[in-house]
DNA sequence: GTAATAGTGTCTCTGAGACACTATCGG
DNA sequence: CCGATAGTGTCTCAGAGACACTATTAC
């Protein structure tokens, strides 16, 4: 020690998030800002700022995005990942419905990523394999779903974020332990009512 | 974007390693630097330099340990955690045997931590949760052991990073299929020779 | 021989996967 | 009644946990 901090020279620091959502074709998508080429929300940290903290408002002022809850996932530091100087990138990744982003938000699917900035769609990759190991424990980890759902709702959301068909009859099964069943039942169409459940 | 880089203040960036290994009492144990408050291995992160770099200057400069590949785990980012100003710190984890670690070393058991330096006493915790994960599912995943091994030792190597005992032979079954046998065996000591096994 | 260590046989329990069945609705 | 959706019974398989047994060494 007793070198002053100032002597370091200091690299930028940003944050980026993959907000991921449920596309319209039923698939996982992620959300870009427009620009050439596009990019996720992301912003440097400020002066006195949490890195959560910059997450929330390059969200809310880029994206117009409030609510979320990122999480951190990795520190992407590549020397030459941007070519204005040494900046690095605390990535994060969240979830949301798509009805709670902006009508006017663009997606991706992340299986057919168009070329991004950066190192962003190493970015995508990292948040959608962390995501997807999530949701294969727990019972929709991020709250993709309005409370209370049926269990098929419930499964729906999960083969979007996994990418694949789920069994309903196992996929109860695995769920119901991490469930609470709250007696009320919903009639949406035909067929037999389904009972609606939460989140304990 | 379009303003400089220059014009945003920048924060330091730290790294600091949760060194583990195996202690004296067969516990998991962790490296640390004299000092008062003790500390973890770390520096502060160079011009033009990765992570993982500054992670093996750290070590090498200031514990005099070659060789580890430390892994990253989180940012942590608290306003005030360092009192000389703003200083991020990317923890890092990785484990190593005790014989690889220079005589003088100052090792402190993980249950039964000092008072330590900064927040560096919830790196460790983080740490050891992170690597106690790794261990409940792949024979050695850090190397602990030099190979090949009987799985006697590889079993004790897991008492000793999960902190309890387990049953030999429900131990033996479940890493035995992803264990490489080599057809060697070794006597050491009375009692029937034990086979010799190798990560594949 | 005995003590000590290595390794196996086998039972039980649990949970995933899969298929067929029953239950309750709209019409 | 029929079609559609919700939910269950039950078989199979795999793996963890546990206990008892056999195998091979030093002494």
């Amino acid at each position: 020690m007793g070198r002053e901090l100032e002597a370091f020279p200091r690299p930028s620091v940003a944050v980026d998030t993959a907000v991921l959502t449920i596309g319209p074709a039923s698939g996982l998508a992620v959300l870009l800002l427009a620009g050439d080429p596009p990019r996720l929300p992301g912003t440097f940290l400020h002066e006195g700022e949490l890195l959560s903290e910059a997450v929330l408002r390059s969200l809310r002022e880029k994206a117009g995005i409030r609510g979320l809850a990122p999480r951190q996932l990795h520190v992407f530091d590549a020397i030459d990942r941007d070519d204005r100087g040494r900046v690095l990138s605390v990535a994060h990744v969240d979830v949301v419905p798509a009805e709670s982003l902006p009508p006017s938000a663009r997606l991706a699917a992340v299986d057919d990523l168009p070329a991004m900035a950066f190192d962003h769609d190493r970015i995508v990759a990292f948040a959608v394999e962390a995501l997807r190991s999530q949701y294969r424990e727990e019972p929709d980890p991020a709250g993709l779903l309005r409370r209370p759902f049926t269990l098929r709702e419930l499964r729906g959301a999960h083969e979007s974020v996994l990418g694949r068909r789920l069994l309903p009859d196992t996929f109860r099964r695995s769920m119901l332990p991490h469930l609470e069943a709250t007696g009320e039942t919903e009639r949406a169409g035909r067929g037999r009512p389904a009972e609606l459940y939460r989140r304990p």
